[in-house]
DNA sequence: CTACTCTGGATAGTACAGGTATCCAACACT
DNA sequence: AGTGTTGGATACCTGTACTATCCAGAGTAG
């Protein structure tokens, strides 16, 4: 397919498939003579990607480049992969920081034990329960208690369904599952709050 | 306290807080005379919820402007409120945007009854399992139900955890927790999908 | 073979967000 | 009286993500 082709199926415009192009969001086609290059369903795919983390995951394009690059040439250790996917998703964290993290030790106690205390996310959780706290919404115990058991259960569940076998569809599995989820569960939570809410008002009003 | 305590208490430089002012994120100061201002405990305050909404939530300042019109001027109802907050979080979704929402309606039924099948979180909801589908992660019913049920045992807490009593205070409390807490909640997974991962290699290492 | 279309590549321009910097005249403190 | 701060206005700057043009060579239809 030429590049007027993928415009048209996926609906990008000519000159944005370009500008990812230069940018090396998207890997460039095959040569075929000095004036034309073909595109295959990688393309399409890779374009539907982008897309997705830049619209729905709100992922500045840098970001989004780091984690293409990941799943193009994974680490040789899932983890690893793992955590530089994480690292690359906001918010962004300062490439010389460390701990000690006062506010997510306690937190990350109770979700389990086998947790790098030096882990890009460590820092991300430290700064959203600064955040909260300098509005006056410090967590509770009880609060980050059941936190954490409800998202170790769901973790466990995801971890679950991770192919096994072809180590690169593992990573590519997890990576994008953890950038394309968050916005599925937030949205799920906000839905949940709204239930709850109006469940209790229905129940008043019942009365 | 002047303009300059402003500056010193928050560490927001002054071009900055006047920008503020002018965008009206940041109330006006009590005016003494003509070229005076004073401030107050709740204009620290603000700044703290413009700066947490801002860098933690990565929130644009006009949906900032948006949510802090909210907790100055509540709706009469707490769900009202609570709708509008929700419409002004991330993802964006169109003015005229209308179901029906194929994918997001079957997960909502997983999470409960009392759902506006017309609210902006619906929109969200479909919008994100959209992506995922084109990026070959649909969502299986399976993971729906065991999502829908942890989240929703969560957003109990949540709802048991809102002051009653003061309307005004309900409102802030619940249009700030939906998000602050959403960062928590990303970064507290992220860290149990780590937990499990490493968990699950160290079983198999000692095998 | 000619006319038209499409292509890759380069370059420039646009739109918006979110500041940052400067200038000024009117006060306030010392 | 002199120095420093303030509110207010305006201009400027930086980064992100495109969007638009232009060009010359290649493919393609008649």
């Amino acid at each position: 397919m030429r590049i007027s082709g993928l415009v048209e199926r996926t609906g990008v415009p000519l000159a944005t498939v370009k500008y990812y192009l230069r940018e090396g969001l998207l890997p460039p086609g095959r040569a075929v003579g000095a004036k034309l290059s073909l595109y295959g369903e990688e393309h399409v795919r890779r374009l539907a990607l982008i897309r997705a983390l830049r619209d729905t995951a709100n992922l500045p394009l840098a970001r989004v480049r780091t984690i293409v690059a990941l799943i193009d040439e994974p680490a040789d250790d899932l983890l690893e992969s793992l955590g530089r996917a994480v690292a690359a998703l906001p918010p962004a964290v300062a490439d010389d920081r460390q701990g000690p993290y006062p506010r997510a030790e306690g937190v990350a106690r109770e979700i389990g034990p086998a947790i790098d205390p030096g882990s890009t996310a460590m820092a991300q959780l430290e700064d959203a329960l600064a955040a909260a706290e300098s509005v006056g919404l410090g967590i509770s115990a009880e609060r980050a208690r059941l936190y954490a058991q409800h998202l170790r259960a769901m973790a466990e569940f995801d971890i679950a369904q991770v192919p096994t076998g072809d180590r690169g569809r593992a990573i590519e599995y997890s990576v994008l599952g953890t950038a394309i989820y968050e916005p599925v569960i937030a949205a799920m939570r906000r839905l949940a709050h709204q239930d709850v809410a109006r469940s209790a008002r229905d129940d008043a009003g019942d009365r």
